[in-house]
DNA sequence: TTGTAGGCGTTATCAT
DNA sequence: ATGATAACGCCTACAA
């Protein structure tokens, strides 16, 4: 039914593996046979196999995404879209495709993965995130099989290639920009600790506390789902203390906008009443009221460089490990303030 | 180097065939062989090699996704992640994965999708939008290739499986209601016209206008991507007029909440001064100040039935074609108030 | 119930 | 410069 090689060989009257030559490019082969058999290949509409072609290669152009688990929340972030489009990007510069295994839960993904791997669909995976003692990166370091990780592996930093960016250093320099402005209750609300990324920016705003000579108070971090819901919980614990916080850092911009919220509902202006500073500076920091302070992260190029660095890879095995770490600039709107100022805006 | 059928055969004495059988779950092989091959699996950590299979099979059991052109943009839209996870959620259940072709312009999508369709890597492909026009679904068509489309088709309808809302009614609907405020002034902020879902939605829009014996005005119609921007663009213009409107009709959730932003920036007040109701609700529409009064269009659904048919579709090609409608309800929040009341909220 | 053999569409090795 | 031929790993008649 569908073209083969054989056919095109048959019309160009050529073998068949000639014909591959001339796919494959090969330099010694005749220009004026290599004219017939792109002739015979338009005239057919032929369209190479790409099973065919990654049976005999033992490759498949082709690489596998892996997403956290409880995917279903998560994906509600407006990180993934983005970083999966850098991924694209990188991808399709190299003429490779994507490929997503379907679970939800975390076993459902893992499982997903074995058989993307095992089932030789993919040349190698790109980890979208980052977790404590990932079963997946044992599993993938085991069989030594290509990956790399967007964010910072929790073991063995110097042997898996990831692509992060500095995000203690990022929590760091926000949290002293907090405390420049003169506030000295500041409170963390972080994700969910079992990633990697949560504790990374949990010990930055804790070193710039601690640095400042201020009180390290327990009751001022709190850990919730990135998500908007998670923002609300945490906003109104943290406004029934005794002495409740005058700024806020917010480890996720959509947690940001949920706290934004509850905020507004409880009366409080802000920057007037309470500063707010997150991290992603996803597009919704724009719109939202107040605009947000964030720090942009570059989702997009995290994910370009992974591809680009499992590229690389995959296609050279004996290539040296890399650590990109994509620079962070802190993206400055109108969600802080001084501390017991009244803005003018 | 990896495991394959025939080491499984040799370790369980039996004939690579047997193995193949086991793995099919074939009636007629004794419990006592199977047992024997499955062990062998087990110890040897046997997975089949989907790529030989799908060879032998012309089978991949994975489906494609095309995304409309400039999915840079796109994919900001909340709609997409949602759509995906719908359709990961309908795939999973019959153990089918997911391509993804790289490709950002109309042209590299469409060149993609030959190279996915020709190359044999899917099964069949839902199209994740639908425009005019589209040579996608003439591509196929032609090729009598297993897809469906979300949204409605934009020619031969009763020939092309698709699931869709009633994006007429819907938007009627919601024109009526606000109506029935008591508006008489009502503007239609629009998407993309190349996507047939915005035409349905003005339609249903310009019909209650009429209906209700209001005029239709040009001036109250106008039409950007969807995306914040795009609405921010529609209402400067539409307040600038002489008579503004005071209710207005947005086709996409994230267009509305660009609007929102700027009419605060204005000093507007919704619903007071301006009602807004828009379509989708999106998760954001919640914590938007207002919340978004907002047609729920059910997006993880349109995604699972899309995905459930279109395997349906290529596991049983002789199959009649289907059309889904996805039943959508309106989420009253608070962006719609009576016209000329204030609220009192 | 199980084994044998040919084929799925390419690539790659060896000849010529 | 080109042609045969044997993989690649699995499936499926056809045989036994």
């Amino acid at each position: 039914m569908t073209v083969t090689i054989k056919d095109v060989a048959k019309l160009a009257n050529v073998a068949p593996s000639t014909v591959s030559r001339v796919i494959a490019n090969n330099p010694r082969i005749s220009d004026k046979t290599k004219e017939r058999v792109k002739a015979a290949m338009e005239e057919l509409g032929y369209h190479p196999n790409f099973i065919a072609r990654s049976l005999a290669n033992k490759s498949t152009q082709s690489i596998g995404l892996v997403m956290p688990s409880s995917a279903d929340k998560v994906f509600q972030n407006p990180f993934f879209p983005e970083v999966i489009r850098g991924i694209s990007k990188g991808a399709h510069e190299k003429q490779y495709s994507l490929h997503m295994s379907t679970g939800e839960t975390e076993e459902e993904i893992f499982e997903g993965l074995v058989q993307m791997v095992q089932g030789g669909r993919v040349d190698g995976v790109v980890l979208l995130y980052s977790r404590f003692d990932d079963k997946v990166v044992t599993y993938l370091r085991k069989r030594n099989f290509p990956f790399v990780v967007i964010g910072k592996p929790y073991k063995h930093i110097e042997e898996i290639t990831h692509v992060d960016n500095d995000n203690y250093r990022a929590s760091k320099e926000i949290t002293e920009y907090l405390i420049e402005l003169g506030h000295e209750r500041i409170a963390f609300v972080g994700g969910n600790l079992n990633f990697v990324v949560t504790v990374d920016r949990l010990l930055g705003y804790e070193n710039a506390i601690r640095n400042a000579g201020l009180p390290y108070r327990d009751e001022y971090v709190s850990h919730e789902e990135f998500l908007q819901e998670g923002g609300q919980e945490a906003i109104t614990d943290l406004l029934s203390l005794e002495e409740p916080p005058t700024a806020l850092v917010v480890a996720d911009d959509l947690m940001a906008l949920g706290i934004l919220g509850k905020l507004a509902e409880m009366g409080k202006v802000v920057p007037d009443d309470i500063s707010v500073i997150s991290f992603n500076n996803v597009l919704l920091t724009e719109i939202s009221r107040p605009p947000l302070t964030s720090v942009d992260i570059d989702i997009f190029r995290l994910g370009y460089e992974a591809a680009k660095s499992l590229i690389q890879i995959t296609e050279n095995p004996n290539e040296s490990v890399k650590r990109i770490i994509v620079p962070y600039k802190i993206v400055k709107r109108h969600s802080c303030s001084e501390a017991g100022k009244v803005s003018l805006l």
